[in-house]
DNA sequence: TCTTGTATTGTACTAATTGTATCATTGTGT
DNA sequence: ACACAATGATACAATTAGTACAATACAAGA
């Protein structure tokens, strides 16, 4: 299936701890074409049996990783590169990607019956709603 | 003849489990007016088959359906669309559906790290390029 | 018509596989 | 010796898959 073999390359010596390592390589691996979108990791325990390291420790470069949003991490599922690429990493890539984001709500609600001024007036709704939640917290 | 083809597209790595993107999506159509009262939807198991998954994760999102009683499952019969859904229970799913829709873009999109602006705004502009497109082609 | 065998349907329960959370242990630098 | 970061161990939770079963439909034969 899906499954990629990541070859990853560990040096227990060199100070850096064995998530970094992980994360760092992956990450590199991404950026250059060895992973794409979409693509699934192997479980927290496969790699951890492959490098010879505890699961946790995957467990671990797996959580630097999604909360980057580089990959996206799935209890009961699996872990998969992120479909969208991380805002950060292309300017230009990222106002496309809200752009096709946009079209793609817009267009799914179209197609459910609903009309472009309900689509609008929920959008401010929700974002209000939103804004509002946000002034509870700081309170 | 009483075969619907659900069409449902399932996503992987979306982070929302499979059967309730079964479920909300049947929902969806349901309100769409794709499927209508007394339709028998697949089968759990020609279900399953078509989106290659197995068929209890089918049951499970049909079961949420049941419950909700939007479907009706019957053992060694099939699975229904609700013959009276009453109306004002429609246009509430209808509205719900449009917010849960509405709320998934919106989370994603701030996720992706796009500031509720920028959301916003991006509603706006493709919701008027759309408009203007439907007015040339009126032309 | 009635009976009966078989296929088809959903159900229930369990197992397997996934990531998560928490705390214990180890190891290293001061 | 101590403090703290890294790693390991263990128990847990969520999702999906596997297996056996019960209810229904339906066609064939008496």
């Amino acid at each position: 299936m899906t499954e990629k073999n990541l070859t990853l390359q560990l040096d227990f010596h060199s100070g850096l701890p064995i998530y970094t390592q992980i994360a760092n390589q992956i990450q590199s691996q991404l950026v250059n074409g060895l992973l794409k979108p979409g693509d699934q990791l192997p479980t927290v325990r496969a790699l951890a049996l492959e490098l010879r390291v505890n699961f946790n420790t995957v467990a671990r470069a797996y959580r630097i990783l999604d909360e980057a949003r580089i990959i996206s991490t799935q209890q009961g599922r699996g872990t998969f590169i992120t479909e969208i690429p991380p805002p950060e990493v292309s300017e230009k890539l990222r106002s496309e990607s809200l752009l096709e984001l946009t079209d793609r709500f817009i267009g799914e609600a179209l197609r459910l019956g609903f009309s472009e001024r309900e689509v609008s007036q929920m959008v401010r709704d929700r974002l209000k709603v939103r804004k509002e939640a946000e002034r509870q917290e700081e309170e």
